[in-house]
This record gives C-alpha cells, sequence and structure tokens, in this order.
RNA sequence: GCCUGGGUGGCGGAAUUGGUAGACGCAAGGGACUUAAAAUCCCUCGGUCCUUGAGGCUGUGCGGGUUCGAUUCCCGCCCCAGGCACCA
C-alpha cells in the first residue's frame, strides 16, 4: 500500500519524461487530420513566470490536450517575444548584456513552463530577437517600402534633457523622468511608420468575419478605429491665403460657428503668430501646450486655454469675421487640426467662449423651452430644430446634418468625408534591443534600403549601456558607418529599431515552419495547413493593440502572397487580469512580495505603502512565482487551483487560500481509486442495456451511472461552448464525492464493480486535460495500455443521463412556496392541478380569485391571485 | 477624461435563454476516529424576527423602472479593473 501514495513529484517527472521521450507532443502536417491550431500569447522572458502565466497557459493546455483527445491534429508551440525594454534597463542598472540577460530569463521560464507538465511541441521553440527570427522580419520591411506600407515623418517621442534619452510612456511618472527626476519634454525626429490606415476599412469591415470573437474585443477594436462621417468645410482667412479646412460631424451646428481653434502645434500657429505682437506670448503658450499630456489636454475637467492668434477667417455661410485662436483642448493628429468652434452646442467651445468673451449664437431650439445665449450656462448638446440657420431654419438638426452636407457640396464651401481616429503606427524606437531598420542613409541618395543579400542587419553585440545619450547603436561606429549600396559612397545606417509589436505580429506564422530558411522564412504550403490559429488565448490587456496590429500584417503578409488568410485568429478567448497590490518602500520603490514582511521592507524596516490592485507586472513588482506552489503541492495542483478559481474572462485578485482545497481533492480522489482498485482492476466498465424494461441497474447504483454519465455531459458542454473550467472542476468534485457517498458493493457484485469502474475512468479521463500527470498515472494504475494523452474523449448516453423525476416548484404570486415532484413528461394540466392542491399552496389562495396561472414546462408553476391575505 | 468590462455569503465562485439565489470549494464552528496531534470521515454555516416551523420577512454595489416573476432587461449613480497608440 505504501507506492500507492500520491506523491505529485515523481509521478510528474516521470510523465513529463515519457512525454519528451515519445514526442507526444510534436507535430506535423497530416492531410487527413483535422488540424487544430492553439495558441497563447508567447511571454516577454522577465524572468521568471508568474501566476498570470500560469493560469493562460493551463487554460491553453486544457483545451490542446482536449482537442487532441477529440481527435484533432493539434498544433500548440511556445516561444519568446524576447526584444523590449527591460532587457535594456537590466544592462544599465546591472550591467548584464540585454542578450545574456535574455537567455538567462528563457533558460529559467524553459524550466518552470516544463515542470507545469504543458503540451508543447518544444522542436518549434522560437526566440524573436534571433538574427534567424528578425531577418524576415527586415526582408518584409523591405517588401513593405517597396509597396509604400512604410514612410518617414515626423513625429513626437518624449525627452529627458537630463539623460539626454528618449523615454517610453512608462517611464515618465507625473511628467518626470523615472531616472532622474528631470521635467521631460517633448522632442520632434524623423521616424518610420507602417501605413495601417492604407487597411482601415478592411480591418473594420473584417470585424463581422470574427464570430469567433468576443463582443467586447470587436466594439473596442471598432472604436479604436472610430469611423466617423461628416464634412470638410473651408474657412477662407481674411488675409487671403487661402482658407482652414476643419473636419466636424456636427455640419448642422455651422451656422453657429462664431470663432476658429487650431490644435497648438499646428503648423498654422507659428506661421500666424510671424510679426505679429503677441508672437512671444503665443510661442509661450505653444511650449506650454506641449509639456501638457494628451489625455490631460483632452480631458473635460481641464480647463480650456488658448490664445488668440490676430488673425480672422469667414463663416462661408454667414459671412461672420472668426477670429482664430490656438487652444489646448484641440488635437493637431485628428482631422485637420483645426476645430470650428460652436460654443452653444458644444461643451468645451462653450467654456473657451466664456473665458475669452467670445459670442453665442444659438442655432438648435429645444423642443420645451427656447434658449436664451446670454443666459445658457452650459452647452445644449441634445437634439432640436435649426434656427437662425438661413434655408435651413425649422428643420430637425439630424435631417440637416444631410441637408447642409449636400448644400456645401454644391456651393464648393466642403465635401463629405469620413474620418477615422486609427492612426498610422509608428515603429521607430530609439534602443538597442529590438530589430534593426534594414535602411542606409545616404547623403546624396537619400534613403537606401539595405540589398537582401545583406540582410540579416545584425544587432552589433559591443555596445555600452549608459543610459544616457540616446540610442547605444548610434555610438556604435563600426554599425553605423556604412557604404551607400547604391553611389557607393560613406553613408551611415539608421540606428532605429522596430516595435517590438511587429515581432508579435507574425510569430504565429513562424511557428508554422519554425526552421525554413530560405526566402521569404514562412513555408507557404505549411501556412497552407495549420493556419488560421484556431483558438488564440491571451490577456484582455492586448485587446486593442496587439490583436489590431496582428490583424494588420496578416493582411500586408497576405497581399505580399506570403500566406493565404485574411484574419489570423478565428476564435479568441481572452483571460481575465491577474491582480494584486503592489508595495512600496520610500527608500527601495517597488518591491516583490517576498520583499516585505508585516508591512515592513526587509531590507531596510521602514513601513511599506500598499499601492492599488493592478495586473501583475514586473515592473510594478506584484508577482507571484509559482515555484513555491509547485514545490508544494505539485504541478496538477496549481493548474487545478489555477482553472478552479475563476472563469477564464474573469479578473482575479490573487489570493492563494484555497490551494489546500485543490491538493486535498487530488488526494481524494486519488484515495478511492487505491481503495477501488484491486476490485475493478479486472472489471470492463458497465456496458449493460440503457433503460426502459431492459434497465437492469438499481438504488444508489442506478444513481451514480445518471451521475456519471450527466458529468460527462456537463463537462464536455462546459469545456466546448465556453471554457468554464471552474464548473468542470465541481462538476467532477460533485462525481467523486458521489462515489464516497454509496455503499460500498460486495467484492462478488461485479455489476456494481462494473458501474464503478466506468465512473473512476470516466473521472479520469474528464479530469485529464487538467491534472495530466495525475491521471496518466491513475490510468496506467487502472491497467490501460495506452497514456490517457493518447485515449479518446468519453461520451454520455443521453438515455442514461436524463432525470426520471423533475421537481416543479410553485409560486403564489411570484414567490416561491411549495415544491411538487413529478415524473418527467408529466402533462401540464396535472401538474398544475397537483400545484393548486398542494396543502401548503391550498391555504394561500383558497378564497381569492385566480388572475392567471404561469407555467414553465419542467421549471415552475406560477399563480397569480388577488384578494386579501 | 474617453473607450471596454465587472460588482452575488466571512472568502473564491455557481445559477448557460427573464423562472428554486448561494452548486462546488476555502475559512469558521460542532462531532467521530486517536493516548495525542496530523490526516481522514460526518454535520452546521447569507442576514434577521418570532410563535423554533415543511415558519415569516429580507437579501445579488446604490436608487428607480418594465414584468406574473429580475443576479439576468432598461434608466441614473457609486466603486473596481483593462486599454488610451514608446510596458508587453
Amino acid at each position: 500500500m505504501e507506492n500507492r501514495k500520491y506523491r505529485p513529484r515523481e509521478i510528474e517527472e516521470k510523465w513529463q519524461k515519457r512525454w519528451e521521450e515519445q514526442r507526444t507532443f510534436n507535430v506535423t502536417e497530416d492531410p487527413g487530420k483535422k488540424k487544430y491550431y492553439l495558441l497563447e500569447m508567447f511571454p516577454y522572458p522577465s524572468g521568471k513566470i508568474h501566476i498570470g502565466h500560469v493560469r493562460n497557459y493551463t487554460i491553453g493546455d486544457v483545451v490542446a490536450r482536449y482537442k487532441r483527445m477529440r481527435g484533432y491534429n493539434v498544433l500548440h508551440p511556445m516561444g519568446w517575444d524576447a526584444f523590449g525594454m527591460p532587457a535594456e534597463n537590466a544592462a544599465i542598472e546591472r550591467g548584464i548584456h540585454p542578450s545574456v540577460w535574455t537567455n538567462e530569463n528563457i533558460a529559467h521560464m524553459r524550466k518552470q513552463l516544463k515542470r507545469m507538465g504543458f503540451s508543447y511541441d518544444w522542436d518549434r521553440e522560437i526566440s524573436t530577437c534571433e538574427p534567424e527570427y528578425y531577418r524576415w522580419e527586415q526582408l518584409f520591411f523591405l517588401e513593405m517600402y517597396e509597396k509604400d506600407l512604410v514612410y518617414k515623418k515626423r513625429s513626437a517621442v518624449n525627452w529627458c534633457p537630463q539623460c539626454r534619452t528618449v523615454l517610453a510612456n512608462e517611464q515618465v511618472e507625473a511628467g518626470l523622468c523615472w531616472r532622474c527626476s528631470a521635467v521631460v519634454e517633448e522632442q520632434v525626429l524623423d521616424q518610420w511608420f507602417f501605413r495601417i490606415t492604407n487597411y482601415v476599412e478592411e480591418l473594420l469591415r473584417d470585424c463581422d468575419k470574427l464570430t469567433g470573437w468576443p463582443e467586447r474585443v470587436l466594439t473596442m477594436q471598432q472604436n479604436w478605429i472610430g469611423k466617423s462621417y461628416g464634412c470638410e468645410i473651408a474657412f477662407p482667412r481674411e488675409d487671403g491665403n487661402g482658407a482652414i479646412r476643419v473636419f466636424t460631424t456636427r455640419q448642422d451646428t455651422l451656422y453657429g460657428a462664431t470663432f476658429m481653434l487650431v490644435a497648438a502645434e499646428h503648423p498654422l500657429v507659428t506661421e500666424l503668430a510671424k510679426g505679429k505682437p503677441a508672437e512671444k506670448q503665443i510661442r509661450a503658450f505653444v511650449e506650454n501646450v506641449r509639456k501638457q499630456d494628451r489625455a490631460v489636454r483632452t480631458s473635460e475637467s481641464t480647463e480650456k486655454e488658448g490664445v488668440f492668434l490676430g488673425s480672422y477667417c469667414t463663416n462661408p455661410v454667414t459671412g461672420r469675421k472668426m477670429p482664430i485662436y490656438a487652444a489646448n483642448f484641440v488635437l493637431a493628429d485628428y482631422g485637420t487640426g483645426c476645430v470650428m468652434a460652436v460654443p452653444t452646442h458644444d461643451q468645451r467651445d462653450f467654456e473657451f467662449a466664456k473665458k475669452y468673451g467670445l459670442p453665442l449664437v444659438v442655432v438648435i431650439q429645444p423642443p420645451n423651452r427656447p434658449l436664451d445665449p446670454a443666459a445658457m450656462t452650459e452647452a445644449y448638446v441634445e437634439e432640436g430644430i435649426l434656427v437662425n440657420s438661413g434655408p435651413f431654419s425649422g428643420m430637425e438638426n439630424l435631417k440637416a446634418l444631410e441637408a447642409i452636407a449636400a448644400h456645401l457640396e454644391k456651393a464648393g464651401y466642403g465635401k463629405k468625408t469620413v474620418q477615422y481616429r486609427l492612426r498610422d503606427w509608428g515603429i521607430s524606437r530609439q534602443r538597442y534591443w529590438g530589430a534593426p531598420i534594414p535602411i542606409i542613409n545616404c547623403g546624396k541618395c537619400g534613403t537606401v534600403p539595405v540589398p537582401e543579400k545583406d540582410l540579416p542587419v545584425v544587432l552589433p553585440r559591443d555596445v555600452a549601456f549608459t543610459g544616457e545619450g540616446g540610442s547605444p547603436l548610434a555610438k556604435h561606429k563600426a554599425f553605423v558607418e556604412t557604404a551607400c549600396p547604391r553611389c557607393g559612397s560613406p553613408a551611415q545606417r539608421e540606428t532605429d529599431t522596430m516595435d517590438t509589436f511587429v515581432e508579435s505580429s507574425w510569430y504565429f506564422d513562424r511557428f508554422c515552419s519554425p526552421r525554413y530558411s530560405v526566402k521569404p522564412g514562412l513555408d507557404r504550403k505549411k501556412l497552407d495547413y495549420w493556419l488560421p490559429v484556431d483558438q488564440y488565448i491571451g490577456g484582455i490587456e492586448h485587446a486593442i493593440l496587439h490583436l489590431l496590429y496582428a490583424r494588420f500584417y496578416t493582411k500586408a503578409l497576405r497581399d505580399m502572397g506570403l500566406l493565404g488568410v485574411d484574419e489570423p485568429f478565428k476564435n479568441l478567448l481572452t483571460q481575465g487580469m491577474v491582480c494584486k497590490e503592489s508595495m512600496r518602500c520610500t527608500e527601495h520603490g517597488y518591491l516583490f512580495p517576498e520583499e516585505a514582511a508585516d508591512g515592513k521592507c526587509r531590507k531596510c524596516g521602514l513601513e511599506i505603502v500598499v499601492g492599488k490592485t493592478e495586473k501583475m507586472s514586473k515592473s510594478l513588482r506584484n508577482v507571484v512565482d509559482p515555484d513555491y506552489l509547485v514545490e508544494k503541492y505539485g504541478a496538477d495542483t496549481a493548474r487545478l487551483f489555477c482553472l478552479f478559481a475563476a472563469p477564464p474572462e474573469k479578473d482575479l485578485e490573487w489570493s492563494d487560500q484555497g490551494i489546500e482545497g485543490a491538493f486535498r481533492f487530488l488526494s481524494r480522489t486519488w484515495r478511492i481509486v487505491m481503495d477501488y482498485l484491486d476490485d475493478i482492476y479486472d472489471i470492463a466498465p458497465y456496458r449493460g442495456p440503457v433503460s426502459g424494461n431492459g434497465q437492469v441497474l438499481e438504488g444508489e447504483i442506478k444513481e451514480l451511472r445518471r451521475k456519471t454519465h450527466q458529468t460527462i455531459k456537463r463537462v464536455t458542454a462546459d469545456i466546448e461552448d465556453r471554457f468554464h473550467f471552474n464548473t468542470v472542476i465541481s462538476a467532477v468534485m460533485e462525481l467523486v464525492n458521489a462515489l464516497y457517498q454509496i455503499g460500498r458493493p460486495a467484492a462478488g457484485d461485479r455489476q456494481a464493480l462494473s458501474v464503478i469502474r466506468e465512473t473512476i475512468d470516466a473521472a479520469v479521463l474528464l479530469l485529464s486535460p487538467i491534472v495530466p500527470h495525475f491521471c496518466e498515472e491513475l490510468w496506467t494504475m487502472l491497467g490501460h495500455g495506452q497514456g490517457v494523452a493518447d485515449s479518446a474523449w468519453p461520451a454520455f448516453d443521453p438515455a442514461v443521463a436524463s432525470e426520471e423525476e423533475i421537481t416543479i416548484v410553485v409560486q403564489v404570486n411570484g414567490k416561491v412556496r411549495s415544491r411538487v415532484t413529478v415524473s418527467a413528461g408529466e402533462e401540464e394540466a396535472r401538474i398544475k392541478t397537483l400545484a393548486r392542491t398542494d396543502g401548503k399552496i391550498a391555504k394561500l389562495i383558497t378564497g381569492k380569485e385566480l388572475v392567471k396561472e404561469i407555467y414553465v414546462p419542467n421549471k415552475l408553476v406560477n399563480i397569480v391571485v388577488r384578494g386579501n391575505t
């Protein structure tokens, strides 16, 4: 009996070794089998995996193993999103080379993932920081350059004047540099952009094809793209130098436009300010606004500020002379960067007009009370009837939208247009640890692409990391100095590297042919077999950027003929964040949970400031390393617990309360199997007649069999329809509890034992995607020759699963007052009679007027009565 | 601020299409076993009131509404989380 104890460590090592040796999860294309490509978002190798990863990858592994048991040829790969800022920060702070740091992290995390028993095809492992990977990305870049899908334009970055370096948004804390606390400035640089806007209509339209995506993600993407219909209207400048063009969706309010607003950083501002007495003041204002955060600038609560530019333009329909102002709340990169201000019907314009004493003209009247501009305390933004609007007065404002647009077009003052909120994707990073952009800048020839034969442009290793003075690459002479491929004269290499979102926009393609080393790095035949990804699983945090970029990139690669799908991810499961409060010591900054004890910092003993609860991330250090769970309880318990805690899409505030319960359940299951093992080893699962007169099972054995089939049904549906593994686990827990509750049959009662055998086999199979090592071991002990991973998913018999008796709830005036038990299939009339004559119900309804009776089949009867109680 | 979600016992959660609120588990309390402890097994467990019952009332963030019936649908508010284009 001693060798029959549940020893997770031993079992897990044994099965992990066996899966690896037998290459259980390595796959190749097999045209004879249905394929299933299951992908979890690959991790950034930050150092250690945390509970968020465990949750994500366990969810994926359960689905992968489940689909395998269902007979699919499952591709389930894993790799590393290996470029990124933290590696460079480590180099700056600790003098470790980013590649060393990254590869050490990968080695450690790979070991951790292997210890979790995930069913990956490790032969396909890729790491995006290797030239074998990014060389293809550089090739795609050249192709995109060729097709004008990539271009250069001036664009602003965060600049720390003290460190003389570019900062990521994350490195700016309340407007200050995170390293030196200097006030962060804005600097304009020439940067590379992908023309994602070329695909904007397709990206929007294809949302309809993504029926396997959560509605909320599609809504977020659509809102992000932000298509709006409106008009572009020209307001002639008083100085005769052409016109100011604005985009508006509210052309119905055009007759109420009394002044013009221009984004502070708009080139027009400098142009108009030139030579004016207020030029200095205007410059100062612009400088000030540049420093304001974009979110702050556009927030409703921010004080509206502006400065008069000393010039005027004309409202094309009213002829009114409109003063031109630069304003803080107008954005340069949306629409035309200029806005016609209608203070009576736009709240921001209203506040601005009040502050600077600008005129108000009401053009929309509400139905009930006429508006008096002098008495207005806020803008009227609802619908109404047009007034003061020339030929359009008297029209409903929504109807006037179309009429005014048509009028403007006819009169030549403007045209109907469509605007998008989506901007082109800036991919330039002034950093070392990323894929080099394969471009050479020549003094004579300008921008010259690196010839294909010279790819990859490999990141040089020997660079110095100081965190100061901009990109380390720019200071690397041997890298920068080169010859122009076109004219041969001395030229400089581009030193910007690509945004790491570029790597994650095609890694799922590379997984299909991870070692393919000839152009274009993607083996079309293999891609055609595996793509699209059937199920993609990852955090909701990626709902917009990563997923939108990957969709765009897929379409771009498709148009290069490299792959044959329009959309990369057929089905998407967005898991909720695993959150935890962050902890901060005034001396040592953010602390890892293990660096804190009793609210004090372990290093210095200072009181800890507990921050808000946020998603686990390395930068906040609010991460929980799963090692201690695996160490103490084993990977199976850790997997079980992560899934049992909540359904996948829900956010989870981490607590390991309950981990004991998960372990207890496995031990309990193990024990009951051991208890029956000798008695059922030679007995086949029950296969007797299913129902009707042939039904020979009685009492609790019959009930157990019903419960078994009900459990298979429920578990299958919960996995198949909604990935709710928490309810899967409770269902199996109930089945195991049922097994404990029945009286132990005699050793010779082969019929009863065969039912128990069926129950135990089913429980093991149902749990096997969740706790695979545990189930493999039990499956072997139960005498099955084939591994559980290669076994078929169990089927249920609906006849066995169906209940013979059902409980009908009886309500009086909507309140539950009694219950009656009837046999399944009992007639409605009989059930209603039973309900009315039920003792408790009869007491409540006698002497009262029966208003109506509602019957919901198999569920309830609601008797509605009127009268005194 | 804007966009997107969420809020149910002491805790994690269940209730899948408007139809029994609280499955399953944790914690807690009680009991059995034991010399003892651990482990295990069994029972109780939203709140409240009384007449302690097959009892009444109440209860799914807050306030309203629709309905025979609302955790579920609608309106308003509060709080929490994700994203906001250089964290990934």
